[in-house]
DNA sequence: TATATTATATAACGCATGTTATATAATATA
DNA sequence: TATATTATATAACATGCGTTATATAATATA
């Protein structure tokens, strides 16, 4: 062995796993997913090819590492969303993402079916959980938390997706979007205690 | 002139252009609108790309009459749920088309983000007027239709995306679906009219 | 039957893609 | 300085795409 471990050789890096990443992320999020190509990351980052190809085996690789971007862009997304209240939080990130990186969330919803899905598994135990612990909806089954979390999520997902699409209201605004996505989960969850006799 | 108009020379058509958009629909549904290819069209009919260019001038034209033919089947759905509703029979109709052709929901949703605008725009103000006719919904100002509308619009959507994305819980039926739709709007109205101080 | 017409098949063109082989140049160490 | 190593550039490849030029075969009429 001629060289000690860790030696470098050759020439200085010039296009970083990063770099290469965030150009991927800006092609997708601009154009869609599908536009990404080996040659508009090289131009965007005004490289060739090469770098790529010794940052990742093939297209499919690049594709997880932006994958894991996205995902932890979401997650940032979330932590930013701390009102103590996940119910809440959890939408409103979603609201967020759904707005900033509408093409990315677009294809996202589509590419990712099976993912959100066990995503969504995973996390609605501990929204449960959560709602059990609400004195607002004290007195609810299990079943009845179930079928109100499910409410919520499917008009914040309808929100979300119709934003990320252009298909509300002209001039609606951020705010807008909070308040009815607030407004609709009092409406789910104050018909929820109607019906039991709760109030 | 040696022949009659009229008269129709050379061997008899085996390959129809309503053949070839259904052949291009069959893909759309299964594979995305984005995964119909001239040559795979050709395939599904058996025959080479020739009689697809004998029927469309090139790929945007054969698009556009796949568009026709999706709006046709759409409108063909509304048409099955004649309640007299027009509020509810939208929703079902729509919730139907996201069930039965998932895929092709999907990429309309996002392929024709103006489309759907504009359809939505038209389509509002008769609903409106419907709401008023409604002796379930007097009282309300037209503002405050429009939002109980709009609630209902975004939770419907977000219920036919994510039936066909595959986001809902395992074994979810269509009458489930069904159900939870028309819960939800009570749900929505109700609130309203409790707000309104009309109960 | 012979001919004009047309539906279809085949093959090729130009282009964009992912990938790879090869060349070039920069760098740390002997 | 000379060399081994490696980051990058260039160019080629195979593939799949829309499209088109050409050939083939079927059909109705003269």
């Amino acid at each position: 062995m001629l060289f000690k471990d860790g030696d470098i050789l050759g020439p200085k890096t010039k296009f970083t796993r990063e770099q290469i990443i965030d150009a991927a992320f800006d092609i997708a999020n601009s154009e869609g997913i599908d536009s990404i190509t080996m040659r508009k990351i090289a131009e965007k980052m005004g490289s060739s090819v090469a770098p790529i190809y010794v940052n990742f085996k093939n297209v499919d690789e690049l594709n997880e590492a932006l994958i894991e971007k996205i995902i932890s862009i979401s997650r940032q997304l979330l932590l930013e969303e701390n009102t103590g209240n996940p119910f809440r939080d959890i939408g409103m990130a979603s609201l967020r993402f759904a707005m900033e990186y509408s093409v990315i969330f677009r294809d996202m919803v589509i590419k990712s079916g099976k993912y959100m899905q066990g995503y969504d598994e995973k996390i609605m135990p501990t929204l449960i959980e959560e709602m059990q612990k609400d004195p607002e909806l004290r007195g609810f089954t299990i079943d009845e938390l179930k079928t109100i979390l499910l409410k919520i999520r499917i008009f914040q997902f309808g929100l979300s997706m119709m934003a990320a699409n252009g298909l509300l209201p002209k001039d609606y605004s951020k705010q807008d979007m909070m308040d009815i996505l607030s407004s609709t989960a009092d409406d789910v969850i104050m018909s929820a205690k109607i019906r039991k006799g709760l109030r």
